[in-house]
DNA sequence: TTGAAAGCGTTACCAG
DNA sequence: CTGGTAACGCTTTCAA
């Protein structure tokens, strides 16, 4: 069956009025009474959009945007779309972006500033208004580029020089010394940090606050962070290692600094068949199924999501309609501290 | 900075040569040796390319697509974008449609057959060229107007009446049977299932599978099945009383049929003081990261995943196509038992 | 309150 | 091989 395409001409014509009044009416926001805000009859306006009905008419949104230069959309590029947290942020953006009637194409750039390359022409040429990106790797130059272009783009998670963009981020030094600062605090001193050899900023930061937390304990010289490969494979059996050295040398604590790391953590408490808390406490960054369950309860950092999303996209249409001020260009979040797990607060088998 | 646009026309002045021949230039594949194959000299392509590149010129999707009808595009709607399970096909198929040409737009329903209505006219007047659909609840009659528009489609994860779609599903029927099954041949007759009560296609195959071994082995009467709520601090509670009661029944051993409910089973072992295998086993479904570190390894059926992406793809192309036979339109694929977690079989602290 | 007509940038068609 | 020109469906003047 071929697909059915029925126009604004089609409309105008079975409903004996312009296509121009139709045109009116189907772009017509309702008022708050109800009635439609556009210079046309009320009950040609009703008949229009019976017909409309009728006739199963659908604008045809590249047209639309051909003529009229915007297209009511944007792009999200993240750079893995299966990541918890970059799929939460999109779920957010596009629940808000809905709302104001704009349209959200997500693209999953794989940690590969070639393919954002590719990316960000294939949405240019689909007209998005604007572009939110979690830069890849390497992404500067390519983003420079969008920046020549001059459409309005915000970057969140990574931080990326260049005054151009708008720029979502969490306080990571702070997030890295509240995880280090919360060990302390438990009496902990022998603490050292788990990290990735690849040097983007975000975990560089979080390094930076372990680090200060630690030198304000007067503990400077106990620092250890631990470089390891981002591949997963390989980065599990150095965990594995590290933490077994580490417990024989009498290391109480460890920052794990993303979600996976944090993973490994457990993988080589398993493994080695150590005891959390017991043998050795982490703290952890992001939600996972075990910081939500494990018992006794881990505490983890969070990044605001919810407000990460909702802060781009706001900021995103502030640069689209260029009445974002330099001022408005940065949104510093602060990440939290949950030291019960998600259920946490829960009843408990006490209370059956 | 106001948003640079190079036309067509642009790139065709500066050359010098027609704006047909440039059409045609940006628009050729390249061959294997590297030869663009298009009927344009190979020394005017060349000048043409140079000078889109020296301009920066993009193609205007919206107006290519206007003249042409086709987007080069699709849109996948899942019911929910940051689960786990539709980020990754999510991915999987940005991947493979990345490879052809194609961009794909994702949008999540939120379980909410209202906004996949509009979701899906969103899409339409982006004039993509097909749809890949994760069903959400009552998404029948929405769906149903999409077959009579008249665009391919292809749903997977939920069944829907209708020879107009096409379908990959996995087999939910054999997926509950290899659950019980295995723990029948772990020894097992106790077992029971949790499940929720919202009645998707999916759930109930797998209820129906776990049936089905339970009377096989003669348990027909055991077969004993929990609904609970969807909601989840509902669904928590809940799980946390059906675990108790079972195992002060006697219950060995639980089927619980989605990764949530996985978790929630976890969740009231904690609760309740239980130590997993020792006073009762599980078997889950998807990976997540409880069973990737469990220890002992929790089985678990597997989704193929990346399956599914690659064939719901493919056999949307085939229908825009409409090279579709009514053989292709119904893909069935097999879920699988994995019973070490996904660290199980990599190297373990004797290997250092 | 209505309508005619001029494009938006591209591809398709036809002629050279 | 190359180029002119007519659409595609819509929004946007401008005029009635």
């Amino acid at each position: 069956m071929a697909i059915k395409k029925v126009t604004i001409r089609d409309v105008a014509r079975e409903a004996g009025v312009s296509v121009t009044l139709v045109s009116f009416v189907m772009n017509a926001k309702e008022g708050k009474d109800g009635r439609l805000d556009c210079p046309v009859n009320v009950d040609t306006a009703k008949r229009v959009l019976q017909v409309a009905k009728k006739l199963g008419y659908r604008r045809n949104n590249a047209a639309a945007s051909l003529r009229s230069g915007r297209s009511r959309s944007i792009a999200v590029i993240v750079s893995d779309l299966s990541n918890q947290f970059f799929s939460e942020i999109c779920r957010d953006i596009e629940q808000v972006a809905y709302k104001e009637g704009y349209t959200v194409i997500f693209l999953s750039s794989e940690e590969n500033a070639d393919k954002l390359d590719k990316l960000i022409d294939t949405v240019i040429g689909f007209n998005v208004e604007g572009l939110i990106v979690a830069p890849c790797l390497d992404a500067e130059q390519v983003l420079s580029r969008v920046s020549n272009i001059g459409i309005p783009t915000v970057v969140f998670d990574r931080d990326i020089a260049g005054d151009h963009y708008g720029r979502v981020l969490v306080d990571n030094i702070d997030a890295g010394y509240m995880a280090a600062n919360y060990l302390l605090h438990q009496g902990f001193g022998k603490i050292e940090m788990i990290s990735y050899q690849n040097g983007v900023t975000s975990l560089l930061d979080r390094e930076t606050g372990y680090r200060k937390a630690m030198e304000e304990a007067g503990l400077g010289d106990d620092v250890r962070i631990h470089k390891i490969d981002y591949e997963a494979s390989a980065a599990k059996k150095d965990v594995i290692g590290i933490v077994r050295d580490a417990v024989k040398r009498g290391t109480e604590a460890f920052v794990l600094p993303t979600k996976k790391i944090g993973l490994y953590g457990f993988n080589a408490l398993n493994v080695l068949g150590l005891n959390i808390q017991k043998d050795l406490s982490f703290v952890c960054f992001d939600e996972s199924d075990i910081v939500d369950i494990s018992k006794p309860a881990v505490p983890h950092i969070v990044q605001p999501v919810a407000e990460i999303a909702e802060r781009s996209y706001a900021l995103l249409r502030k640069m689209i309609e260029e009445k974002a001020t330099d001022e408005d260009k940065l949104v510093r979040l602060k990440a939290k501290l949950e030291v019960g797990g998600r259920f946490g607060s829960e009843p408990t088998a006490a209370s059956f």
